[in-house]
DNA sequence: TTAAGCCTTGCCCTCAAGGGTAAGGTCAAG
DNA sequence: CTTGACCTTACCCTTGAGGGCAAGGCTTAA
């Protein structure tokens, strides 16, 4: 029965891969993948018996997922951005956009903070040449 | 005989301070001293019984760890400093300075850093917008 | 001598993002 | 029906700097 059903053409049509295949595609480490589901990163896998099935969608979350680590971007962030774009057809754009824009206004504090902790270093080292004379 | 000499003015004079004392005074948890003993960042602590027992030199190691650490210095950057403070009678100027210069380059790789991602986050966004219009 | 207050070691936990390995189950094909 | 490739869960490990807790030992003043 099964048998019949998902024979290897329509496998490939309806793009059910095991999770070595999603991986092999993505970049990304079996490990990974089951991580992300682990932390509700990705949605619950589709089961065929035990296994994990993804369809190319899934493969595009994962790309996405990827790619945004890439950017800095951790894990956490990631979280409604990948849960929005599981559930709807195109990427939320709008969504998306902001994670960037308050990603570099965190970069922006973070340049900020080592600037001050600069400026200290600098007066310790002048206190310390003073010391010196 | 242990009693008669480490009186509690004894005591005083010699700074034979237990570990609850040198916390007290350097606002460390004793938690932290034991851990810094425990990765070598400390030289073992004379015992006397089962107790550590430490002098103010001691105490003046874990004021210039924990004012290290304020300004962004890591335990492990600290191994050599304190390792020579110890063993010297004053501050190894030389060597304090050293560490500020290297952590200050460290500081500006980070700023080039943080502002190259900060370019790729600013060139995305570009790109989702024209893909907007 | 005893109570209170210190101190001791030892073990697990935190955060991020998985890597490594074990031990075993399953799938598709020959 | 077996083989080899693939998959499963489960557990421990990594970095940094300790926090928290248990269970018990030490000190010292009264």
């Amino acid at each position: 029965m099964r048998h019949e059903i998902f024979t290897a053409k329509v496998w490939r049509e309806q793009a059910n891969l095991y999770i070595g295949q999603i991986a092999k595609i993505t970049g990304a480490s079996r490990k990974a993948i089951r991580h992300y589901e682990s932390i509700g990163l990705l949605p619950p896998a589709k089961r065929q018996g035990k296994y994990r099935v993804y369809s190319e969608r899934d493969a595009f979350l994962v790309h996405m997922i990827k790619h945004a680590q890439s950017f800095g971007f951790s894990l956490a962030e990631l979280r409604e951005l990948v849960a929005t774009t599981s559930k709807t057809p195109r990427l939320p754009l709008k969504m998306a956009q902001n994670l960037i824009i308050r990603k570099r206004a965190a970069l922006r504090r973070q340049i900020a903070d080592i600037r001050a902790l600069d400026k200290r270093l600098m007066q310790l080292l002048r206190d310390m040449t003073r010391s010196f004379n």
